[in-house]
DNA sequence: ATTTACGTTTCATCATATGAAACAAAAATA
DNA sequence: TATTTTTGTTTCATATGATGAAACGTAAAT
């Protein structure tokens, strides 16, 4: 939002309204100007754009707006080839078949992570990890590990993010992310999610740049401390083969 | 380009650049700009936005645009039924609402084909389709576009049945398929009742396996060879679309 | 019957998207 | 090495086209 690039703005716009669906997956054209905060008669002309392109579809009874089918065959033309969320997906279901606990990857997406893979424990009690979901940085064993290894001018950029709780003190944090990098993985118990504890660790690419944190994450019972910390170096090392796979 | 609908040039341009993608998987700005016929300084400033946004992203060591990890997030949000005659039913309303004839999707069912979906002409004289019926694959133009593309076992599978009509030679069909799968549709007059035609086009899901039939039907009078043949190419690209949204 | 809500269209105004040109930097050529 | 070509980036004057207020039609809700 806060400019800075040289932008088209009529794009940008109907962009952010593209992006209101992974909130909400109908939407009245109302709804739309509500969220994106624009006056109806400029969302009506962009969304007849974006439907004359299919990029959005109207749900002939509700009359409501929905993703397009361009937008699944653009999905479709991922590239297979280093989206890691594919490349990485066969490591995964190994190390769960390992552990049977819930595996997840999540990358850094400006001052949020996304969880972009999860393969689920086949337990009774798991965790359920949605792909696709996003997740705000400040708790989660993940979250950490993604912010303790990125660079410091984004750790500085996610560390003033107004959305970050009163309740969690930047200073604690700080001292926390030090540990982190210093024994290379991440905890959480109970942060996010009541009886759900996690380990992560970072993936590094080829290149050395931070491309992810992969987790394994389930509940208190079965994952106390002593046996998270017990994964943790088989999380380690897979976490390192694993970016062997990724170009950058 | 040329439609005269009320839209935003900016973003149609922007998301022309967007389908660039679905042609090939990673492309320079002047590959971009030669391919939507933009000069570099408008495409340069329109990629700025959408890689801002996250919609493209640029490979480090190539410097080429590639699709973003927000094309992947709303893939990740694209509703999840997996139901083929529900999840294409939108798109089949857009086609109907286009040609204003009665559209209808077909599966392989044994020997047979099943109607799984079907949205009806508003127009007085019209193809009444119920859903859910159940036909003969040795008429129509459906069946002929689910024979051609099946595979050679399937074929003869369902050649050798008995229920077969001695008045339907099986090599004329044969012959009739060979056609068919060159030209990548099938039509029908009056095969399967009087005074109704159709033509009907392949769907393949994204791992090439063919699951469907989606075919436009009316009566004679409105839908002679000419007009058949006349939406045929409209057919195939809206069956090919479909196709995307099926994972198999 | 009246009000409220929603989608759609119109239109005068000026913000803004545009593309030519110039620029820098890196490949490709000689 | 020098020279040319190619590619990405920035600038800027211009008019084009995006904008949003208002008005309209229609359908729910009261």
């Amino acid at each position: 939002m806060e400019d800075g690039k040289l932008k088209v703005r009529a794009v940008d716009r109907a962009l952010d309204i593209l992006l209101c669906f992974t909130r909400k997956e109908s939407l009245s054209l109302t709804e739309i100007a509500g969220e994106v905060e624009l006056h109806k008669s400029t969302v009506h002309r962009l969304m007849t754009t974006l439907e004359e392109k299919g990029f959005v579809s109207r749900d002939a009874s509700t009359e409501k707006y929905r993703l397009g089918i361009k937008i699944w065959e653009l999905s479709a033309h991922l590239s297979n080839t280093d989206d890691p969320a594919l490349l990485l997906l066969p490591s995964m279901e190994k190390l769960r078949d390992e552990l049977d606990e819930t595996v997840s990857l999540y990358v850094l997406d400006g001052r949020e992570r996304l969880r972009i893979q999860a393969v689920q424990s086949n337990q009774a009690i798991r965790r359920v990890a949605p792909v696709g979901a996003r997740l705000p940085l400040y708790v989660g064993a993940s979250s950490k590990a993604l912010v303790a290894f990125s660079s410091e001018r984004e750790q500085e950029h996610i560390l003033s993010d107004p959305i970050w709780p009163d309740s969690v003190s930047r200073t604690a944090f700080r001292d926390q992310l030090r540990v982190i990098r210093a024994r290379g993985y991440a905890m959480s118990v109970e942060e996010r999610e009541q009886g759900a504890t996690s380990v992560a660790a970072p993936i590094f690419d080829l290149k050395g740049n931070l491309a992810a944190a992969l987790s394994v994450s389930g509940p208190l019972a079965r994952l106390p401390v002593e046996k998270l910390e017990s994964y943790a170096p088989l999380l380690m090392e897979r976490a390192r083969e694993m970016g062997m796979m990724i170009r950058g």
